[in-house]
DNA sequence: CCCACACATACGCTTGCGCTTATATACGCC
DNA sequence: GGCGTATATAAGCGCAAGCGTATGTGTGGG
């Protein structure tokens, strides 16, 4: 499993989304996807934690699950020699309403 | 399908990487990817273009493939907040994600 | 016309993902 | 030590992705 497929399941981008926004305990990102059992979303993270989307410590009998911000720049690395297109795109786009 | 599944296999992206050069047939892009066959490659361009990351116009007998920069650009949207935060422009990610 | 060429679709098969239920492991508390 | 809590792992299942072989569709050429 490498990055980009981790993040084209819908609900490990939404285990991104909330640790980005801060830390979470396994236990609350179990509470943020209801339609998911525990065991579920514990796989989940662990392949986040495979392809180096997120790191784990310890804390107590808790796992504390933190943003690692390396794994998705590879994505956008991917991504950047495309990015051009769009913004030419834009562009022509915009000067063609200037033009009118 | 969405647009993050499609760009999870690894030989969609090839042929990405092709039509990011120039327009290509596909001829030219079963050729590309002699792993797979005529009708493999045929079924990933189907899925390209369904979720708009190609377009396709006919020209004879052939199908002249091409990038249309909209579909990548609703993956970059979604990686933009956490570029930020691989930057260490860590307020700005979280604003960002207050306001949505 | 008819045939070759370029490409798409149909069908069946295998494989791997994501899920649930059940169970294991580790820690904290009394 | 013994028990509840927090989390991970195991086992098994349904389903869809991706593949190849076979076939269909449309276009150009002689």
């Amino acid at each position: 499993m490498d990055v980009f497929e981790a993040v084209a399941e819908p609900n490990r981008r939404h285990l991104l989304g909330l640790l980005a926004e801060r830390d979470h305990t396994a236990g609350e990102l179990v509470d943020s996807l209801p339609a998911l059992t525990q065991p579920a979303v514990s796989r989940h993270l662990r392949i986040l934690r495979e392809v180096g989307l997120v790191e784990m410590r310890p804390d107590g009998q808790r796992r504390i699950y933190a943003l690692k911000p390396d794994g998705l720049q590879r994505i956008d690395d991917w991504i950047t020699p495309y990015r051009r297109y769009w913004r030419n795109h834009l562009d022509a786009l915009e000067q063609h309403l200037e033009n009118r």
